[in-house]
DNA sequence: TATGGATCATTGAGAATGTCAATGATTTAT
DNA sequence: ATAAATCATTGACATTCTCAATGATCCATA
């Protein structure tokens, strides 16, 4: 995520290397899309306090889905130490609280305050247009292809 | 990346987090889809003391497009300075070598030395297994799909 | 109902990566 | 010729990753 993305769709050099046998790799595709779109993501989320990350958090916490801290880290594919520092800071920002678990008080709940709602809500419109801007070469149907691949690779047998 | 794969497509206590709105982004998609694949990725590449970074390097200096260290950083996301580093590692190796570039003495092209090539084209054909592991709820022709939508994506226009 | 082992969030340490500014060598433009 | 720009490189610093250890709580079983 480290270099800029153009804004003007202009022919690079580095395109050159789109020849290469990598380029025909599906994770380099998607780390290569995920980066472009991480750039654009984090620059619409800037002016709301958050990152991809935090974002992601508490798009879970707005849920009614009441996850754990551990079942962020395992969806969101980090490590529960992460998910601490991430919701320590949402909480310090007043967007999220925890909750002991009804079933099981090691767990907790973490939800989204009225606040960290409305914050997500106007959050989720700006990374809503950011995705679309990084998909910008995808038409609708294209892009529904894809998420819909994307979903299917990850939860085949088990949607 | 960090947390682990799991082998058998078991209903995990997380999978219910699908239902969250975070799972139609495409960004949260891209992002778990490529840290699952890197887990197998990197498994399969450790036997060659390669990883997925150093793979990509690697594929790049091996294809016959001679590219600069540049190039190569702008093709694979990442800054010039973590470039050195990959290539310092390669060549320390034998696997790669950087020579001035033809036009311009300040760039540096790599290429893969036949030492390199032979190390690249093992490593290849396990990246190649990992990704189908990676891509095992895909039919082929699903995977060539979302290959095809990815790099559409990617370089839409400038194909 | 007690006890041992497992699982939860949390902390902290160290490794790996990301980010950025400064440098000398070269190229390009004037 | 000179000035500005670009290349690889270095080094400093921030962020993120990874892992092991801890106290609290749960679960299985004797």
């Amino acid at each position: 995520m480290t270099t800029e993305v153009e804004e003007e769709s202009v022919l690079r050099p580095a395109d050159k290397l789109m020849a290469a046998s990598i380029s025909r790799d599906v994770g380099f595709l998607l780390a290569k899309l995920h980066a472009a779109g991480s750039v654009l993501n984090n620059r619409a989320l800037v002016e709301f306090g958050l990152k991809e990350r935090s974002y992601s958090v508490l798009a879970l916490a707005n849920s009614e889905l009441e996850p754990t801290q551990r079942e962020m880290a395992e969806f969101l594919s980090l490590d529960p130490s992460q998910i601490v520092a991430l919701i320590d800071e949402l909480e310090k920002s007043g967007l999220v609280i925890r909750a002991p678990g009804k079933l099981d008080r090691r767990a907790k709940i973490v939800s989204a305050t009225p606040k960290g709602s409305a914050v997500f809500r106007r959050a989720e419109a700006a990374a809503r247009a950011a995705e679309s801007a990084a998909l910008a070469g995808l038409s609708d149907a294209e892009a529904g292809e894809l998420k819909g691949l994307l979903r299917k690779a990850l939860w085949s047998g088990r949607v």
